[in-house]
DNA sequence: GCATTTTTTGCAAATAAGTTGCAATAATTG
DNA sequence: CAATTATTGCAACTTATTTGCAAAAAATGC
C-alpha cells in the first residue's frame, strides 16, 4: 500500500483502520472491479471476518475521498468499486456467459465530447462505455 | 400504435390486453427511457389504475419478445425502458444535477470493435455508452 | 501512557427495486 | 358460449444497500 493513500485518508479526516486496510489491498490487487459481496468473500477466505455492512461503509467511505470509483455494469444488478488512485481512465468488456471482467485501457471518446456538447447543448462531464460479448472460453 | 405491434405480440403466444396497450402506449409517446414507477406513474395520471407488479411482467414480457430495449444508466438504481421497435441504435446523456435525459442519435464505436476484438480476443456482442453533465438549465 | 473525543464497527432493522405464488379475471379459440 | 390459457392484483419474498444505536477502536492532548 503507498504511503499517500494513508495520508488521504487522514486529510479527509478519516481513520486507517486495520478493516479499511483489507479493504484497500484486496482492491489494490485485484484486476477488475468487484462487487461489496466479492469483496466481503475474499476478505473471509483470508480469515478477515468483517460484516458486509462495514465493507460497504467503507466502500462509501473511499469513494467519498475518491481513492475508490463505483462503477454499474450495464444489466448488472449491484456496483462494482475499484481504485481510482493513480489509475488511467479506462472503460470494462464483460462476457455475456461467465461474467468475466476485463479493463479496456484506450477510449476514443474524447473528440467526441465537443460535438456533444455543440449537438445537446450539456456540458458533459463524463462518460461511461463497455462492452459486453464471449470472453475467449465462452465462445 | 402500429398494427405490427400487435400481430409481434400475438406471433408470440402473449395477448393484447388493455393494460399492455396502455404501457405500450407511454413507451411510444415518450421521448427517453423510462422507469417502471415513472410509467406507473404516468399511467395514475391518465386515470388508468394498475398494479406495480403489473408495469414491471408487461415490460419484462414486452423485453422477452424484443419490443422494448431494457437499459441501466449508471449511476442510476433502477432499470428503464425504451420502445426498440422501429428505433436506430443511440445512445443516451443525462444531467447530474436534474437527471433529464436525452438520445444521442451518434455513436462512433462500430469501427472500434473489431480493435477490441483483437486486443482482447472477446467476440464482441453489444456495447453501452453513456455521457453524463449539465443540461441547458442546469448550466 | 492515560483520559477524552471522534470515528468505526457489528448487529438488527429499514428501504428500494424487482420477483414470485396463487386465486380471480380477462382474452382467445373452437 | 364454453373451455383453455394468459394476465392481473394482492401479499409475501428476495437482493442490494442504508440507517440507528451502542460498543469498540483510533487519534489527540496532556
Amino acid at each position: 500500500m503507498k504511503a499517500n493513500v494513508k495520508d488521504e485518508i487522514r486529510a479527509s479526516g478519516k481513520r486507517m483502520t486495520r478493516t479499511r486496510q483489507a479493504v484497500l489491498n484486496v482492491l489494490e490487487s485485484t484486476k477488475y472491479p468487484l462487487s461489496p459481496a466479492e469483496l466481503h468473500a475474499r476478505l473471509k477466505k483470508q480469515g478477515i471476518a468483517i460484516d458486509p455492512v462495514t465493507v460497504y461503509r467503507n466502500l462509501n467511505a473511499l469513494k467519498t475521498i475518491g481513492l475508490v470509483k463505483q462503477i454499474r455494469l450495464h444489466q448488472e444488478e449491484q456496483f462494482r468499486y475499484e481504485m481510482q488512485e493513480g489509475r488511467e481512465h479506462h472503460h470494462h468488456i464483460r462476457c455475456k456467459s461467465c461474467g468475466k471482467i476485463e479493463d479496456l485501457l484506450l477510449c476514443p471518446l474524447k473528440k467526441l465530447t465537443s460535438m456533444i456538447e455543440r449537438e445537446t447543448r450539456f456540458l458533459v462531464g463524463d462518460h461511461s462505455l463497455e462492452f459486453s460479448g464471449w470472453c475467449p472460453k465462452c465462445q
